[in-house]
DNA sequence: AGCGTTTTCGAAAACCTTTTCCATACTGTA
DNA sequence: TACAGTATGGAAAAGGTTTTCGAAAACGCT
């Protein structure tokens, strides 16, 4: 009795053929208004529900946007609230689809994409992806791209002049000697803050020292291996400029272990604001990414690609805003 | 050439039955090595997944776990991190899905779950469920539940010790008149916390008076216009519980339009610490939820359930901590 | 009433995959 | 060499749905 009800079941319970009820539960044409009307009786009352999964094989569309996430970590979980709510009112059902063990296998995203893409999704976003997409049948936009992404649609932070805004901020406040800890070299992210840095470091006309510079991998504990050959040696930077938060907790916590006072005798920037940061004691300061814009705005280029609409491929950035919070300070006099 | 390659497109390539291509791709018994190792090469060269549609309709299990969720805001997205960190290294994929228009048809998530159970997952977790989940056929988790869940496993925050914890703190503080925020009167949690409200006040020996209390359904807008009443009339109380962040959050902006002062004039307690939660200026007084923990316990109680293994339902609840913040402090001495 | 047109409904094909036999081709043994 | 037994591969059915197309019934008109 538990099981769930099927088509077949409805038709037999109100005396007609399955096509019939698929007709009139799809109000498509060629179903009189009676027959109409007591099949969504019986629907009702046995409590049907078309299984995803058998109506998509058919072909069609499903009314379903998918997206595809490597891990559910806290910017992700950010975006999804921005794609969550531009979705809902929107009509369409969401599909948030996790790979396990995504580290592994190289291509998580292809892999998912195809075994969603054709029956069960009409669209997808992907977040972060690790590779370049194949192409595919079904709309794509793209959040915090690959670097090779040049094909599909991309929405992102305009982490240029995110990251130039923050070591200028830093510069301003009297820092010369400025760190840099880099993110994952195979997003467009990390490329655009590295060469924020670097043009902020230009304009004020501090040359670039390649020894203040780590590549932390957007991740706490490499930038936590990677910090202490920086904050340990004699001659180290007065603040650091972290690629992104995670990264910019781990420089904070390798300065309390080794006993350097932030912001006293370091200060540190990160990027994106995610909640541990303003959790963190002190308090990070960081650059704001619009998460949730930035899952709104891929979700509606999404919409309008299914709309019809334009095809286009976009690259859309969205501006970043520089909370400063309490570990950012002008450098101690010597 | 965009098209998704299907089973038979890898049999032809491949030169063999797609029966065989179906066994070696799932390790069935049945297939030469050599065999298998030919297909698997053509395979991988062509790309090929399975689609997840049509596997799950031959009626065995997909190795994907489903999370149906009204709304992907703070409280679901948390737990979402712990679902999905918890189900990440267990070999299941995760699949989140949330209707659109959620709030119109009462049932979203019977809905959701006829569409998806059967064909595309193997067990699920609801997050706040709205209505007593029809039996089914797979395992099923709720958090958060409604308070008629009574036939299948729930996991939830100890909501009664953690709302009698934020009352006997502000009566420590030397709060007498202390207001009463409640939440959706069909959840659980709402309960649990007006008893935990009540049972405080009786044990410090102060009388339960209804004058003070409202309903604000763990929202922010509705306790906004409740909550006016509520600190408009004269005698006002000096503190107010909140039965969640939100319904906090919108007492202390009504404070705000009205010129109390928080907490000088009016100390707020609110219930789960979402981000908003640290975000407050001032920051707010909470009862911490475990969010994070609450998931991976549900998706622990699933994959145990999944492995075979004991099939009881369960009941967990997992404790919560006061975070003192900045809107609590003693009442002001007239 | 007769004819053409439009509605209404159902049978069957198609979607992609897995599984259950069944037939064949091997292997080893007497 | 013949035989039984095993290993291998394929044909076909099943699973739930939508769509196409054809047939029958109802309708409108002269």
């Amino acid at each position: 009795m538990g099981r769930r009800p099927t088509i077949s079941d409805i038709a037999a319970a109100a005396g007609v053929s399955v096509a019939t009820v698929s007709k009139a539960v799809n109000g498509r044409y060629g179903v009189s208004r009676g027959t109409s009307e007591h099949v969504m009786r019986v629907v009702a009352e046995m409590g049907y529900e078309s299984s995803l999964g058998a109506s998509g094989m058919r072909g069609t569309k499903t009314g379903v946007i998918g997206v595809l996430v490597a891990e559910i970590e806290s910017f992700a979980a950010e975006v999804l609230k921005g794609i969550g709510a531009t979705a809902q009112s929107s009509g369409f059902d969401l599909l948030v689809y996790t790979v396990a063990f995504s580290h592994e296998p190289k291509g998580w995203e292809n892999r998912s994409l195809r075994r969603l893409s054709g029956s069960l999704i009409d669209a997808a976003i992907m977040v972060t992806p690790t590779v370049v997409a194949a192409p595919t049948e079904i709309p794509l936009v793209a959040i915090d791209p690959h670097v090779s992404t040049g094909e599909i649609s991309t929405v992102e932070a305009d982490s240029l002049n995110g990251a130039y805004g923050a070591v200028a901020y830093l510069i301003s406040l009297g820092h010369r000697r400025i760190g840099f800890v880099a993110g994952r070299p195979d997003l467009r992210s990390s490329r655009a803050r590295d060469a924020g840095y670097r043009r902020a470091l230009a304009d004020a006309g501090i040359p670039y020292d390649p020894s203040l510079v780590r590549v932390g991998f957007y991740d706490e504990e490499t930038t936590r291996a990677a910090g202490s050959s920086l904050l340990g040696s004699e001659s180290r930077p007065t603040a650091v400029f972290a690629a992104n938060d995670a990264s910019a907790i781990g420089i904070v916590k390798v300065a309390r272990g080794l006993g350097i006072d932030v912001p006293g005798d370091l200060s540190v920037i990160g990027f994106d604001d995610v909640v541990e940061a303003s959790r963190l004691v002190p308090p990070l300061t960081t650059v704001r990414q619009p998460m949730r814009l930035i899952g709104q705005t891929a979700t509606e280029l999404i919409l309008a690609r299914l709309a019809g609409g334009d095809a286009a491929v976009r690259h859309v950035e969205l501006p970043t805003e520089l909370v400063v919070r309490a570990t950012t300070a002008p450098p101690r006099r010597k």
